[in-house]
DNA sequence: TCTCTGGTTTAGTCGTCTCTAAACCATGTT
DNA sequence: AACATGGTTTAGAGACGACTAAACCAGAGA
């Protein structure tokens, strides 16, 4: 009934919706690199399915029911990335797309016996949630570092669309769980000091810009 | 260059070449599950494409490059199915469907992994011999067991298509590598007495015949 | 208000894989 | 030797998903 394809398609728009609440055309397109023309037919036939609302001209939102399917898609995605890092040992910045690959042809035995192995992972290699079998996900507060006020927190996700961003976060110690501290600037500022796992992180000052994909939870002030 | 479906045909058709040295349109469109008109037109495809040596009305026969394709099909195939049995626990009774039903998506990253966490399985979890990289396969000199003569020998492997004939297998202690004695009758005979693993197998002979997806490798006779 | 521009949709095609129905070939049987 | 039968091939068509080119809409700026 519902095809590898429209799956591709509501992971895309489920990711798209978390951070516009509504999913251009143009944006899923760009997200799955496919033409607009082709996102656009695709919208009639999941709108027919009952799986988003279309609006023409501004695009699709999720129905309840292609919610609910869209995460155990983002599930399916993010166990896989998991494996693919901790049994197999392949790098956090090719997972996502490998894991793209794979993930349609995944039996829910296969992804369910992941998550067994796995020990239930709550997150993804990149800190994203794993929603649970009945669609649950944990929500956080979160900031990205780049708008963060003075003070310290643990990174919660850093974003996995960029290999290459993600293997230099990854050797200056951005990784979800490190523990950052800002020491000054103004959030949004061009200036501040930041330190990563205890040790200032030198040139990244610069970078910080760039680097609106790392999304820290500040510690609770005392 | 090479479609997902045609590397589903060259894995069929190379498995169908081991027992009958040419493989039939009907042989290989029952092996997969689709029209014999459907597998025709496959045919003039992949002999188009080099793959496959086609004489109308006889099938077919893998020409070199077909060959060595489809051993790297088969090899994924055999990881597969052991990484499912080995690391995930799924019963080696259904991993020849989920296999089917995920290889082809799967990257050689992936499957290249699943040998090395393995440490470089020789055999499938039914026995078949998983290829090498270069194409290469051991063989094994072996009798079926039902034509087995008096004497003793191990299982090399038991033929994957029946799930419910390779769990009864199992429960009997037919799996690979156990080691068979075969007391009394006549090779091919209707009458035999057959210990498994030094036990009686009781029951055993009147299943036999049937079980001429059981093949062993004999001991060396002193 | 008009127009420009960028994103969106429709129209028309193509490629891949599948199917059923009907024609066809190559056997073994009588 | 004729023929029936079972497997094989062609013919015709449909589902799916992708593309390009062209028409279309909506909002920003003049």
């Amino acid at each position: 009934m519902i095809s590898q394809t429209m799956e591709d398609y509501l992971a895309a728009i489920y990711r798209v919706e978390t951070v516009a609440h509504r999913a251009t055309t143009g944006a899923v397109a760009r997200r799955l690199g496919v033409s607009a023309a082709s996102a656009s037919a695709m919208f009639h036939k999941m709108a027919d399915a009952g799986l988003v609302r279309y609006r023409e001209y501004l695009g699709v939102t999720l129905t309840a029911t292609g919610r609910l399917q869209a995460t155990q898609v983002v599930r399916r995605h993010r166990l896989t990335e998991r494996f693919l890092t901790d049994m197999l040992g392949i790098g956090w910045d090719r997972v996502d797309k490998v894991a793209d690959q794979m993930e349609h042809a995944l039996p829910e035995e296969v992804t369910e016996s992941f998550a067994r192995v796995l020990g239930d992972a709550a997150r993804c290699p990149h800190g994203y949630p794993i929603p649970s079998v009945s669609g649950e996900v944990a929500v956080r507060e979160t900031v990205s570092l780049a708008q963060m006020a003075v003070g310290s927190g643990h990174i919660a996700w850093v974003s996995e669309d960029d290999p290459v961003l993600l293997a230099d976060l990854a050797r200056r110690g951005l990784v979800p769980g490190a523990h950052v501290q800002v020491l000054t600037g103004e959030p949004g500022g061009k200036r501040r000091m930041v330190r990563v796992a205890g040790r200032a992180a030198a040139g990244l000052q610069v970078r910080l810009l760039q680097a609106v994909a790392v999304e820290v939870e500040m510690d609770a002030r005392p």
